[in-house]
DNA sequence: TTGATAAGCGGAGGCGCCCTCCGTATATTG
DNA sequence: CAATATACGGAGGGCGCCTCCGCTTATCAA
């Protein structure tokens, strides 16, 4: 058998299992709540564990920032999927997930910020990261144009920077309203004339 | 008496305007090493004052992080009044700010971290630096078009914008050698031809 | 000069957070 | 149902934050 190169290993208990979930979800809301310097003991608690527990999970607060945005990104990448297998106008698809993204960012804007910590560590997440999110948006946008309601003539790379450079560029001070019509403007203009 | 608005104030304590200085020149030592968590307890040590002293003249951390930043921005815009004054070669003068401007952003990469913080506070900060570091540019170009060594179609902000762009595009991998390189192209296609 | 006093100084102390370590508890396996 | 690998919680030592206050000293008026 091929498990001889990893012994053989007993299968990760299931209080584990939970307990790593419970901290990825209160490390979102605590650190979302736009303090990324938030303590770890904080994480710990609304998790309702140890503060031990946390750290045998995620060994340092990079760690913990990393797998919480993993989690995140993943879970935008899934709502693309979604979206797209849902049918239905595929404007207002990519629309609704750039929407998604724009809210998530803000909310969680200390991750944003604590990233830089973890994204400076590990590049491998960049990558992650930009080829789960150009990856979503290649999927919206051939719907998109397969249907004949978008343009061909952008790649999803571009659309992506654009997100992300209309993001950063209202970044501190802007209402997120703002940001999201700037959002539906570009939208608008990616629609087939 | 006019003094009825501000009552008669002594002159400030020259042992207090000595430990403010020191505390300034010991901030940028400390927060410039790459560090802007650094500890201020770090940054008393190293000024040899109390950290009571510390906390009277800089209540918060952000006070302390602007003070220092202004200093700096200063420091640049005293050295293009004077690169411009010592006369010589106009676009070399140009490309030594540019250089000593990097070289600051990057010694001093603590800095600008710790600054998101001040920033986010005080816009007039901001406003400030961009004044001073827009006016430092436009001085050199100036003298550079007046010598007729330099081209005049060009504005000082975007010269400036230029100088931060290709600063962030490169920011937390590149070496700062290859900064350098890209400045130096910048400035070699401001000649006049 | 000198005494009065406003201004400034240093650092002890209370508190919260970081992280490690280890005795206890429990899920998994045969 | 053991046996044991795994995981758990939280006490505890260390450090940084910030406040508070008794002591020191520069300034000023006489």
């Amino acid at each position: 058998m091929a498990s001889q190169t990893a012994k053989t290993r007993r299968k990760p208990r299931a209080d584990s299992l939970r307990n790593r979930q419970k901290l990825l979800e209160a490390a979102s809301v605590v650190f979302g709540a736009g303090d990324g310097q938030a303590s770890l003991e904080a994480v710990a608690r609304q998790a309702g564990v140890g503060i031990g527990t946390l750290y045998r999970h995620f060994p340092t607060r990079e760690e913990l920032f990393e797998a919480v945005y993993r989690n995140e990104v993943d879970i935008l990448g899934d709502l693309a999927e979604r979206l797209v297998a849902e049918g239905g106008d595929t404007v207002e698809a990519l629309r609704r997930w750039l929407h998604a993204s724009i809210r998530l960012f803000t909310t969680k804007s200390g991750m944003i910020e604590g990233l830089q910590l973890a994204a400076a560590g590990s590049s491998e997440l960049r990558a992650y990261s930009l080829e789960r999110m150009t990856g979503a948006t290649a999927l919206l946008l051939k719907s998109g144009v397969d249907a004949g309601q978008m343009r061909d003539d952008i790649s999803p790379e571009d659309i992506f920077r654009a997100l992300v450079g209309i993001f950063y560029s209202q970044m501190p001070t802007k209402d997120p309203a703002d940001t999201i019509r700037l959002i539906d403007v570009f939208v608008d203009g990616l629609r087939k004339r």
